[in-house]
RNA sequence: GGCGGCGUAGCCAAGUGGUAAGGCAGAGGUCUGCAAAACCUUUAUUCGUCAGUUCGAUUCUGACCGCCGCCUCCA
């Protein structure tokens, strides 16, 4: 049974979707004001298995996840660079989406950007106001938190016990609003030049959370299954939506709220001025793999804090070099026909514990020990030609089936060898045959400086390149 | 001040009231012409510290030390 921690019973719950064999899943996305930076990618990878997973359970999934393409960052950066939001957007969009198909996440079914729909915001501002449950002042527009009583159920906030000693963070609305608590709506525009709307509330443009309440609803409806995000969405994001959505249907809004734990740099927050802070294209620029940073990313489950360091990224580099590794030499190995039980056994042993592991609310650090162990015995099994021809039919799906939802292979596509290095690889075993292992060593000598290594195997010569 | 997460081998870490998954790195070995790959063995008498509960605690409770979040627009 599928399990998950939901954020707002604060406990492991069974996962029984609202409609048979459906979930909806809406999960936070990024504000493009910049590129994304690993610690997104984290948030985006949970997402991304927790639908996978679903899917491998065989739930039909809509994945819904925004895009923030109005927020006062990039309002602030576009005017510096004298051109529009959309003009300003559109680059990091873009590098959006190669991150995300390098890092192997499947783009969601839905994803919707807060500009593209200002009127469904506005529609559920003046449900809002209707119901008493947001007020106008000075042209914005706010939510009246005395009026929904809930208010906190998520982040069991207790507003008492923040009066006294709080952060330090201000408010910096500018208008009157009948209690400090109140959150904005909709900002009135305060200069003609300012990047605002006009709609039937007045010109301005949205408040933050509102974009959420609006867009979830109307590609999921007024209630769905799953809600996901960054744990530091739950107050006041998430719990502004709690209260705009069901504020303004009266109903339920979000059955299950699933939050992914922070990434740790060296032991500490990312951040820029302490200067651990990373881009996925800033690892990338080190040399490091987009499947590693993906493995990395998914290797720990993720409601655990995980502490990113260069040195962890580069021992799983090796790690997924070996499973690829695996892969391919299972797909080259020759098998006679038949079935060995003992494989038979293992690769059912390992479906077992993949999925006990992701049913216990995606323990991925679980599903990846099966994985593992199911590697070494196969590779056990070739070592010792124990492998028949069902078996390697049997491992090879049930890799595809693991990688559907881990999408940690890859495909294997054999790379085209030029011409003149087979010829040096034929030159060397033609040497090996003559016992000139001198010269043999040469040519593998050679090789490796260009990148490409050579293994003697059983089956011949095995080459990849580094 | 309120709410929450964490501290497990050199590194990344899973985990449970019954005596420590997995990966990387290290050491030794098998295999190999030598390598590589793979496999085998090995690497925490112990899970931040100190108490308590218990037949038994890394796992529960309390205190302390250290680290990381959220408390109005940050995944």
């Amino acid at each position: 049974m599928l399990k998950f921690y939901n954020t707002l019973s604060g406990q492991l719950e069974d996962f029984r979707p609202l409609r048979e064999g459906e979930v909806g899943i809406y999960s936070c996305g990024p504000t493009v004001w910049s590129f994304a930076q690993i610690g997104n990618f984290r948030s985006f990878i949970f997402a991304d298995i927790l639908r996978r997973y679903l899917e491998f359970k065989g739930f039909r999934v809509t994945h819904v996840m925004n895009i923030t393409d109005v927020e006062d960052r990039i309002i602030a950066r576009s005017q510096e660079n004298g051109i529009t939001i959309d003009e300003y957007t559109a680059q990091y969009i873009e590098a959006l989406w190669e991150d995300f198909d390098a890092l192997g996440c499947a783009r969601p079914h839905v994803v919707p950007r807060a500009t593209r729909h200002i009127p469904e915001m506005v529609n559920i501002i003046e449900q809002l106001i209707e119901r008493s449950h947001a007020y106008k002042s000075d042209g914005s527009v706010y939510y009246r938190i005395g009026s929904f009583p809930l208010y906190g159920k998520l982040s069991k906030i207790n507003l008492a016990g923040n009066v006294a000693g709080a952060s330090e963070r201000i408010d910096t609305d500018r208008y009157e609003k009948e209690d400090v608590r109140d959150f904005a709506l909709w900002k009135a525009a305060g200069s003609p030049e300012e990047i605002a709307w006009d709609t039937s509330l007045g010109r301005g443009r949205p408040g933050w959370h509102i974009e959420c309440s609006a867009m979830s609803m109307k590609y999921l409806g007024e209630t769905f299954d799953i809600h996901a995000g960054g744990i530091d969405l739950v107050f006041p994001h998430h719990e502004n939506e709690i209260a705009q959505s069901e504020g303004a249907t009266g109903k339920p809004f979000v059955r299950y709220w699933l939050h992914a734990e922070h990434l740790k740099v060296d032991g500490e927050t990312m951040s820029k001025s302490k200067g651990n802070y990373y881009t996925y294209r800033d690892l990338t620029a080190l040399g490091f793999s987009p499947v590693a940073i993906r493995y990395f990313l998914l290797s720990v489950p993720y409601r655990k804090q995980l502490n990113f360091t260069l040195e962890a990224l580069g021992g799983v580099e090796k790690t997924v070099e070996n499973l690829q590794d695996f892969h391919a030499r299972l797909i080259e190995t020759r098998t006679e026909p038949g079935t060995n039980s003992i494989l038979n056994k293992a690769v059912k042993r390992a479906l077992e514990e993949f999925e006990l592991g992701l049913d216990d609310d995606l323990n991925t650090s679980v599903a990846l020990a099966a994985i593992h162990t199911l590697s070494r015995e196969v590779n056990t099994a070739l070592d010792n030609c124990q492998l028949r021809e069902d078996d390697k039919r049997e491992v090879l799906a049930l890799i595809e089936r693991f990688d559907s939802v881990l999408n940690i292979f890859g495909r294997v596509e054999p790379p085209m060898l030029d011409e003149e290095v087979q010829r040096l690889i034929d030159d060397r075993q033609e040497a090996r045959r003559r016992r000139d292992w001198s010269r043999a060593d040469a040519i593998r000598n050679d090789l490796s400086h260009r990148g490409i290594l050579l293994e003697d195997t059983r089956d011949g010569v095995r080459w990849k390149r580094r």
